[in-house]
DNA sequence: TGACTTATGTAGTGATCACTAAGAAAGTAG
DNA sequence: CTACTTTCTTAGTGATCACTACATAAGTCA
């Protein structure tokens, strides 16, 4: 890009990474310019020179992080049947959020906490409502295909997959235990429909063929 | 109490409201001093004199929250059956969090603002587990009289309600309708242990915020 | 070499933060 | 009335907020 010119003295990429992991634990407005410059290493006039003001380099980690932490959403999106997304998404953000090394929790969420009015919730609002599209989709396509069946509203399973990880989020900033986020996984699961596979271990229960509380 | 002195010149209750709603809205850290004292109608020294500090205000006023704002606790707290315990819970929550007049959300949720090692976040944290233990606890009596099967986990009952909730209040300051969580309240009661009622899947109950619903 | 370009460190900007000193105001008690 | 107590308004405190002006450092290019 710029062929003359002071070569910048520190990575940029590694710099982000810095910001992602205070804006994790902090939130948007708990990170203060001076607490990310101290853990990305460098001073202000270099943060505003790369990244621009405080609001596009929260824009630019969460890009990061969606896409070094949030992998497991692709993931669970390639699985091949809907009960298959469903579990594969509620494992995989139960790890997420209780991963070791990482804050607890999601920075979606943490960050997204009491700032009404800013601009930032609503980026955050329209992360987790592309996320729900995004399955709300990929379930229709299995409703077409007879995966699901079709009294099944994609719309409400996909809400319920985002309320339940974003119950996982807070519980976890709270500090429960991996195991207890997958125990919960499993049970969340129980009432998913399609077929159970093998590995539920909360199946020595019979469960109730249908959703018997229906208008 | 003062017998003499000039008299205080405003509603401490009625303030202490006003602190409640300003604090739902913005969190713990987003509430600032004089965006508090605005809405309260009073100048610093009196919120000073009156409260002690911020931090003590922000106290008093989640204890006022959790009277005035979450007594469906324990109302679901007293229903005869498990099963009934986690409806009431699930719905009440869903209602509360959905009330016309006042934030959506939920202030515990809401003013939980990732201030990792902040004591007020040590005490948002406190008040979602010592519900959750009242919920084991009720499971518990509930596995002892056979109204629960013995092989279920109370405690792990218990934090599945807190965890949806939790995303209820998440979803919720999302902009989710009632409707919606209120339909997922009836899909998180599919894999509830217990006899399924004849719920009404509609609960009309009426929706005065003013409804005094303390112990 | 010296002109040019970009990044960096120093040292601030005004605004806002939580909080308070000082004295006037408003009540009761004698 | 004067004393006393408490709350009120005014006008700040130092600290921190996001952000930046400015000079210098460090590279390329002629």
């Amino acid at each position: 890009m710029a062929v003359t010119g002071r070569p910048r003295g520190f990575d940029t990429d590694q710099a982000l990474d810095a910001a992602v992991d205070v804006f994790w634990r902090r939130g948007y407005d708990g990170a203060s310019v001076s607490e990310l410059t101290a853990a990305m290493g460098i001073k202000p006039p270099s943060l505003y020179a790369t990244y621009g003001d405080k609001a596009q380099l929260f824009q630019a980690a969460l890009r990061r992080y969606v896409e070094r932490n949030m992998g497991y959403v692709t993931d669970a999106l390639a699985q091949p049947t809907a009960r298959g997304v469903a579990e594969a998404f509620l494992t995989g953000n139960a790890l997420a959020v209780t991963m070791p090394g990482s804050p607890a929790g999601c920075l979606s969420v943490q960050a997204a906490v009491a700032t009404e009015g800013s601009t930032q919730l609503a980026l955050l609002t329209e992360n987790r409502t592309r996320i729900q599209s995004l399955f709300a989709d990929r379930f229709r396509r299995s409703v077409e295909r007879g995966d699901l069946p079709a009294d099944e509203d994609p719309d409400e399973l996909a809400a319920f997959l985002i309320t339940v990880t974003s119950g996982f989020a807070i519980r976890a900033a709270d500090g429960a235990p991996r195991e207890v986020l997958l125990a919960m996984a499993r049970r969340a699961m129980v009432n998913f429909p399609g077929e159970h596979s093998a590995l539920s271990p909360t199946d020595h229960r019979p469960t109730d063929p249908k959703e018997p509380t229906h208008a």
